[in-house]
DNA sequence: GCCGGTGAGTTTGAAAACACAACGCTCTGG
DNA sequence: CCAGAGCGTTGTGTTTTCAAACTCACCGGC
């Protein structure tokens, strides 16, 4: 993967990738400006201003969400020295992280969508997107009823550590 | 939707579906207690060895999950009181979150994936269940560059907030 | 040359959240 | 009667977080 790639921390608890991700990008304001980045603004102060994220707040997530490699920074100008806040391939790749939470907030947590996905794309017809997470082997929603926990770290199982 | 939904708080920033899930949801050690009830461990004190948080913290945080009327509280010992945690339909709803989050801690935030999850249907064979975020009407993943953001909020647009 | 404005942070001091250990309370088993 | 499990709560410091002010460097008029 990327050079930039640190170690990953451990994490507190079952050692989980949910944990893992969280420790990375499950920071207050993080997913927001991830958010931002998806919507196109690169710029510190659009960041601030539609997330409102405290500036340092911000400032210290950008720095902690680069070292992760979720996010890079380019210089787009030298003097004065100014950054541009991008995506990385790993911070791409949160987008089914931001669709979930976008329909779950949709559903749950607001009143009345606050905005709108129009997918368009040349082979069909413009539509809304309305996001589900399947299995990609059979192509069906999972529930959680059908589905067994393997724990693969030693000293773990479903239910909690084991004594070894 | 359920009566126990409270009113929702307005959020920092940008109205957004995000932002609000996360009021909900987003707090430290908050998803983890949701994990651990997917995994189907329900008392506090597995809640607290399997996530790895404080006492004190995992309490408020249930409290703030049941207010927000995503966890449940069961009583199941009257003298002295004793309650288990439980997901309601909107926690259940989170399923597609700790998927796509699980999805990307494999791929990013760990050297190998410490959980593993078996599909088991009646009608088709069991396999590893490999999640994916798609379209529900075209059936397609979508990538940011296909997609159209409509602001419905008034006095914001894609890149921030516009005078009215 | 001076004046206000923008962009990107950094600094500051008070407020909130947090972590950890210890405690209390109630039953259960020996 | 004592030990222990289970479930939180309380008390005590330590970190984070916050909002506002400040810095630094340039830019654009006039």
């Amino acid at each position: 993967m990327s050079s930039a790639t640190p170690p990953h921390p451990t994490v507190p608890g079952r050692p989980c990738s949910v944990a893992a991700a969280l420790q990375l990008v499950g920071e207050r304001w993080s997913l927001l400006a991830i958010r931002e980045l998806f919507y196109g603004n690169h710029r510190f102060e659009q960041l601030t201003r539609n997330t409102g994220a405290p500036r340092d707040r911000l400032a210290a997530r950008l720095r902690a969400l680069e070292e992760a490699g979720v996010v890079e920074r380019r210089r787009y100008s030298e003097r004065p020295e100014r950054f541009e806040y991008h995506l990385t391939e790993a911070g791409r790749d949160l987008a089914p992280v931001l669709w979930s939470l976008v329909k779950w907030g949709d559903k749950w947590a607001v009143d009345a969508k606050p905005v709108a996905f129009t997918h368009q794309a040349a082979d069909h017809p413009e539509h809304e997107v309305d996001s589900v997470t399947v299995c990609r082997t059979c192509g069906e929603q999972v529930t959680s009823k059908e589905v067994a926990i393997s724990v693969l770290a030693p000293g773990w199982a479903r239910t909690g550590p084991v004594d070894l």
